[in-house]
RNA sequence: GGUCUGGUAGUUCAGCUGGUUAGAAUACCUGCCUGUCACGCAGGGGGUCGCGGGUUCGAGUCCCGUCCAGACCGCCA
């Protein structure tokens, strides 16, 4: 037997048992006379105890020989400690051993198995199960585990079926790069690996299965940041017979409840704003609304004063920044650096100090008085005390580069509580964004998602115009969730594709499976996937969600530990009918 | 594809304006220590300064290239 009991529920009460524990030695603490070992696994830590009076030579000497994360067994009797320590639920007892056996050793590792550890991003990647070992990331994978199971909970209450799909299926050429798998049986042909169960789930509704969800797995080849891995897990779901309205409180729901059971947070009712205010308010259609700092636009009031700088273009927008406005000179330069970095791209900043005692002083002070600086406070709420920062140019790079600059000052700030949660709906999206790179339009969503009933009339005359049934649910700053109602008419599908620029040939070719099924009875339906490992790590108050996932990859979208991807052998490559052929370039 | 930051002991980092034998903390090893729990004390071992080239009397330090890591922009329907 390896244990009678786990490492964290020996108290008191256990006084004077005979136990067996089996764990990982975390520490050793060696007094000469007195050896203490701190035993653990995932439940927590016992400290076993062995001394010269009580704990035989041999035992004794298997003790010294004890190393960090050595695998023991061990048996004993529960003692009271003579010094408790109340930092642990383990705190009143330790265990006198009288037998051990070390059923592992271990090599030093190469960094510490504690909550500060002192090992880096790098190195604890490498090995991974050993970081996986410490309770931080112990505890966010646990973390993982309980949203989950909630998600599962809340929707199989609510009548919700998971189903799987399946992750060999076909490529498309709409949205993000495919990962693709040759196929030996079919040789010279590919599967993809699905980026969301789109039209199955679709399938699925026609298929009369009603409401679906399905946690899964997802698949992206594009370029990684904090918050995204090329592979990541939605909770991905779909329902029929269904508007808008329905989706939106039933997720709104299940968002509150997981909050409530997991965080123990009541979350009030969810905003929701048009993705035309979001932009024109926050620049952003992802807004973190736990901070103001509003978007101001000063057209009227600065253009055609004699500055240069905001004449003749198409956007002037300010913000009031909280309590800023005894900025230095250094101060008030950095932000002017910052903004010019390549990443945000702006051309410069313009600045004013609303000042305690009511009077204004900028950096375009020739240009405007106090009455057109106090017109200005107005229009970006700016209270005495605030710095107002504003910059101008064409509406779609400003309103971004101002975004950013928001984002920043909050940052400075520390607005950007993360034990804060601010959740929202963004609704009414853009069906299609134009693309200047293919000149032609993209699904601003999916190709699958309905446009508005009253904008129909514009899709031949103006399809940019067009606004689309889809929504995202936006925690933070942070995308959590998105969906749309989706088309269910077979001449609306084709409609659509055709405004993606899909030939009649490649329309079929691509998605005649879908078009098809619509043509047997398909319901009105859609849908709504969240990130999950994105909606943990902000539940958990964290935006990098490399801890939420127990094996991720690192930057460049390789597993250091397993070292993938990895090249294959020849005989490999025959069967699959490959040969690869790596350009490299010539000196 | 681009911008920025970093790469020095097992690990995390310091190392100025180029100058003698490259440091600290921690980890590791040895010894001591009668209640430790971040134990303490004394001692010890440990370095291809990512790699390649260049400038220089002299390079961890400056320059060029390259690789790796991280953050961001593009990209992510």
């Amino acid at each position: 037997m390896y244990r009678s009991h786990n490492n964290s529920e020996l108290n008191k009460e256990n006084i004077g048992q005979e136990v067996t524990l089996s764990g990982w030695i975390q520490k050793t603490r060696d007094k000469g006379f007195m050896i203490w070992a701190d035993l653990r696994d995932r439940y927590g830590i016992t400290q076993l105890i062995f001394d010269e009076d009580r704990t035989s030579k041999e035992i004794m000497a298997t003790a010294k020989s004890l190393g960090r994360e050595f695998v023991v067994t061990i048996k004993g009797k529960v003692i009271a400690r003579e010094a408790v320590n109340k930092n642990i639920a383990t705190g009143d007892i330790e265990i006198l051993v009288s037998s051990i056996e070390i059923i592992n050793e271990s090599k030093t590792p190469p960094f510490t198995i504690e909550d500060n550890t002192d090992g880096g991003e790098d190195i604890r990647m490498k090995y991974r199960y050993l970081d996986i070992r410490r309770q931080e990331v112990r505890e966010k994978l646990i973390f993982r585990h309980k949203v989950s199971l909630e998600v599962r909970k809340y929707l199989s209450g609510e009548e919700f079926i998971e189903v799987e799909t399946p992750y060999l299926i076909k490529s498309t050429p709409e949205g993000a790069r495919d990962f693709v798998v040759p196929s030996r049986m079919n040789s010279g042909e590919f599967y993809a690996l699905p980026q969301s169960p789109q039209t199955f789930k679709q399938l699925l509704m026609i298929g009369g299965m009603d409401k679906y969800f399905q946690i899964v797995k997802c698949f992206r080849d594009e370029d990684l940041r904090a918050d995204r891995q090329p592979e990541f897990t939605q909770i991905d779901c779909e329902m029929a017979f269904v508007e808008q309205e329905d989706i939106l409180n039933i997720f709104e729901n299940l968002t509150k409840y997981l909050f409530k059971t997991v965080n123990n947070i009541e979350l009030q009712e969810f905003p929701r704003i048009t993705y035309d205010y979001a932009m024109e308010t926050y620049g952003n259609d992802k807004p973190d609304i736990r901070f103001d700092m509003k978007f101001g636009e000063l057209n009227d009031l600065a253009q055609n004063k004699g500055f240069q700088v905001f004449d003749d273009q198409e956007l002037v927008v300010g913000i009031a920044v909280p309590g800023c406005s005894e900025y230095s000179r250094k101060q008030t330069d950095k932000l002017i650096k910052w903004v010019k970095r390549p990443q945000v791209g702006a051309s410069g900043l313009i600045w004013v100090k609303c000042l305690e005692d009511g009077t204004y002083k900028s950096s375009v002070d020739k240009f405007f008085d106090a009455d057109a600086l106090a017109s200005w406070a107005e229009r970006v709420n700016a209270k005495k005390g605030d710095l107002i920062l504003v910059m101008s140019g064409d509406t779609r790079k400003v309103r971004p580069q101002m975004s950013a600059l928001r984002m920043e000052m909050a940052e400075t700030l520390g607005l950007r509580d993360p034990k804060v949660f601010a959740p929202l709906w963004v609704v009414d999206f853009p069906l299609l964004e134009w693309d200047d790179d293919s000149n032609r339009y993209h699904a601003m969503h999916h190709p699958f998602t309905s446009p508005k009933q009253e904008d129909l009339q514009y899709i031949e005359s103006d399809p940019g115009r067009i606004k689309a049934n889809a929504y995202d649910l936006v925690l933070n700053g942070n995308e959590i969730g998105g969906g749309s109602i989706r088309i269910h008419k077979k001449e609306l599908q084709n409609q659509m594709l055709s405004l993606l620029g899909f030939s009649q040939e490649q329309a079929v070719e691509q998605f005649g499976f879908l078009m098809d099924a619509f043509q047997y009875g398909a319901p009105p339906h859609g849908g709504i996937a969240f990130g999950l490992d994105r909606l943990v790590a902000i539940m958990y108050g964290q935006e990098n969600i490399k801890d939420f996932i127990a094996f991720p990859k690192n930057n460049s979208g390789r597993d250091v530990m397993i070292n993938a991807p990895s090249a294959i052998d020849d005989a490999q490559l025959d069967e699959l009918s490959l040969k690869v052929d790596i350009k490299k370039e010539e000196a």
